[in-house]
Order: structure tokens, then sequence, then C-alpha cells
DNA sequence: TCTGGGGTCCTAGGACCC
DNA sequence: TCTGGGGTCCTAGGACCC
């Protein structure tokens, strides 16, 4: 049997922790720059605020309904997800941690346990430990334990915790769960069913593999299977990233090539960063650049570059330089640029990279970038920069609403008054 | 005025090889 | 009119996830 444990609306929750004044009030979580709601507590959700709509759409109605309203306060949410995760991890050792506030845990071996209890069990530690609350599904596959976690979450009367594991008892669900809700299923392809008169995920069961495999690929067949209670996926281990990006939007229109470039280099370092902290080099550069696509009346211009690297590497002085001759060959001045990024893809492990007689990447980058990681690290990100780097910090995402990194900073530990 | 930032996997079609 | 039978690699685009 396959667990789903996700935590009830992750963000809001974390926000809700240390001030337990919001307990029972809306709060929302902004995206970068305060863009986009991208978390909502149930209070939030029933005053019909929709996931990723434009905040500034909603400045009435947060004003209106005292909606609490947050930046996203990602050193606070890594850490509490750390700890629920800690937390599950002692009732199995086969977890895989699926997203920052989601995990598939398998139970092998628990056939004189009752599910219904650990997942109780789970329910409550987590919350007197983190104070996360939590919900619990199971079932013999993982797209149904999804399903399962869904009900959970649904029938209040199910207390967070719900399990499929008779044949009855999944052809009932199955019956009522209807299609757009599904793992796996999104906007196009339930536009498609539902045009075909599929409603629940009984009727998709019934369709021929055939026209599944035709019409969904292997991807949705393998869905279908999962469904119907086969077992087609299994736990997945931490993969290396095979592609790293490190892209930003501003909080306006810039036109100033020296602008861009240092925003190009410092995501160039931040990838190299990443690369390093996966031991890993890459050999194809990526970078690009957009103009405000909400803003169809100004002159649009989308270029992108792709650089297949001399050596691979993870330098991040190296990649800062690759990043800026790409950059150099698509910008142009007479755009407003809105957006910037860069990616990094095709690794190869550090171990092993392919020394060359003449063209090498600088061997003592190495022990340099040791160095300042080991610096950012204890100091905070980014304090050692490249002198490409806007030393004086003068870009500064809009983060207006941000709340004290009360787990990860001694000096934004809560402060009780008695 | 203001609209996030990451990822993965699969398929079709073109270009090439013998 | 008829025109082999395999392959691989790459890219773009589509679909999905959080």
């Amino acid at each position: 049997m396959f667990a789903l444990v996700d935590c009830n609306n992750f963000y809001a929750s974390c926000e809700r922790l240390f001030r337990p004044d919001l307990v029972g009030k809306p709060i929302v979580v902004l995206s970068n720059n305060d863009g986009c709601v991208i978390a909502r507590s149930q209070e939030a959700k029933d005053l019909g605020i929709k996931m990723g709509a434009p905040a500034f759409l909603f400045d009435k109605l947060f004003k209106d309904q005292k909606v609490h309203v947050f930046s996203s306060n990602y050193a606070l949410y890594g850490d509490i997800s750390a700890r629920v995760m800690n937390m599950l991890s002692s009732y199995t050792p086969d977890i895989e941690v699926y997203s920052i506030d989601e995990s598939f845990l398998r139970f092998d071996g628990f056939d004189y346990f009752s599910l219904q209890e650990i997942g109780r069990k789970m329910r409550q530690q987590v919350t007197q430990g983190t104070g996360i609350p939590i919900s619990v599904g199971f079932a013999p596959t993982k797209a149904l334990a999804k399903m399962a976690n869904k009900i959970a979450k649904k029938r209040t009367e199910t207390g967070g915790v719900f399990v499929i594991d008779t044949r009855e008892g999944l052809e009932k669900e199955i019956a009522k769960f209807t299609i757009d809700d599904v793992w796996g299923i999104g906007p196009r392809h339930f536009k498609m069913l539902q045009a075909m008169g599929i409603r629940t995920v009984q009727d998709f069961t019934r369709l021929p593999d055939a026209w599944v495999k035709k019409q969904m690929s292997v991807v949705g067949l393998r869905l279908k299977h999962e469904l119907q209670g086969i077992r087609t996926l299994d736990l997945e281990d931490v993969k290396p990233k095979q592609n790293i990006a490190v892209t930003r939007s501003f909080n306006e229109n810039y036109d100033d090539y020296e602008w861009v470039k240092e925003r190009v280099i410092t995501f160039a370092t931040i990838c190299a960063e990443r690369l390093r902290k996966q031991d890993s080099c890459c050999n194809v550069l990526q970078v690009f650049l957009l103009t405000n696509s909400f803003r169809p009346d100004q002159p649009q211009y989308t270029p992108a570059t792709t650089v297949k690297l001399p050596y691979p590497t993870n330098s991040g002085i190296e990649l800062a330089h690759f990043a800026e001759d790409a950059l150099k060959r698509i910008y142009k001045s007479g755009f407003g640029y809105k957006k910037a990024g860069v990616v990094v893809m095709e690794f190869t492990p550090a171990a092993d990279a392919q020394l060359m007689i003449f063209n090498n990447s600088n061997p003592k980058h190495g022990n340099l970038m040791a160095v300042v990681d080991k610096f950012n690290h204890a100091l905070g990100q980014q304090k050692v920069k490249l002198a490409s780097q806007d030393l004086d910090r003068v870009w500064k995402m809009k983060r207006e609403r941000l709340s004290p990194r009360y787990t990860t900073r001694m000096s934004e530990i809560v402060t009780i008054k008695s």
C-alpha cells in the first residue's frame, strides 16, 4: 500500500504557525514580486480567491475582507517542510518526498496493522510536533493514494485519513470521483474526455487501452492502470536534476544593457551554485529575455540562445562569462525587458569531467568555488559575489509583506511578551 | 501600474547513417 | 504505376506536476 501525505494549505499554514492570532482568518501567500496568489487558507478559498490570480485584482477584496497577505518566505516553508518530512520518515523507511508539501510513503509488510490507525497517529504527531495539519490517503497505487488523499481532505467525517483497501471500496469511490480531480489529468485531457462524456474515474477506466494510449500516450495508459488498482508506478529515488533554471521577472521593464547583464550574470552564478550542490557540471547554457507579454501595445522581443560549452563546468566565474557572451548576442536596445533567465543543461558528473589539452576549465576554480560556497552557506546567500554582480544590492524583489524567518534566523526568532 | 518559478516525460518529424 | 529496411539523434511542442 501507498500513502500520500499532503500538508493542508501548506504555505498559509506555515504563516499561521507563529501567528496564532490568524487562526480562523483568511490568509494568502503571493508569488515572487508579490505577483500572484499561490497559496490560500481555507477561509481565503471560501472568499472565492482563485489560485494563481494576479494579486492586484484582489486589492479591494483583501482590504474589505481583512485578508492577511504574505510575500513568499521560502526559508520558512523549506525548514518546516523538512521537519514534517522527517517525522513522516519514522513511519516507514520507504518515503519519496514528492514536493515541498507532499510525500509518498510505501507500507510493505503492514498487513497486520491498521493503516487507518497509522494515519491517525501521523496526523496527531505532525500536528503536535510542527503545528501543520496534514491529510493522509492510503491505496494500493500512487494514483489511487492521491485520490484517497483528496477524499480525506474533502470529507470532514474522514478525520483527514482515508483508506482504499478493498475492491468494493475502490469501485464505490471511482464511480463518484470526477476525472478533473485526478492526478495526471490536466486541463487539456479533461476537456477532451469531457467532450466524450467521460465524467468519472470509473468511466475513464472503462475506455479501451488502445484508445487511451493513442490519445494520451503511455503516460495516460499507465494512469488508467493505476486507477484500476494495477501498480505501474513505484517510489522514485531522488535523482540529480537534468536541467537547472534560474529565471526572474523584474518589478518593471528595463532597457539598460548593464542592468540586464548584471541580472544574467547573477542567474548564471546561482545556476553554478546549484550545479555544485548536486556535483554536476553542465555542457550547455541557455540565456533568454522576455518583454512584457501582458502589454501587447509595447514592442515585443523574446530572444533566446543556447550555447554548447567548450568544456563542462560548474564554476560561477566561467558560467558568468559564457552567459554574458550569450547575452551580448541577443540583446537589442529599444525594448523593455520584463524577465530574463539562465538555464543549464546536459550535465556530466563533476568527478569525471573530461580534461582537454588546451582548453581546460581553470582548475583553481574548484577550490575557489568550494570556499565561496562555504562562506555563503555560513553567512547567507550571495554574500560573496563576483565583482560583475550587483554589489550595492540595488536590485530587490518586491516582497513587501514578508514574514520573519522564525526558524532559521536567530535575529528573527519569535518574541514573546509576558 | 501591478500578472511566479521551478521541473518531468513523451511524441512526431526532420535529418542523417548504413 | 512501380520506389527497402533498418537505425540514431535532435528539436520543437505538448502535456502534465508542484
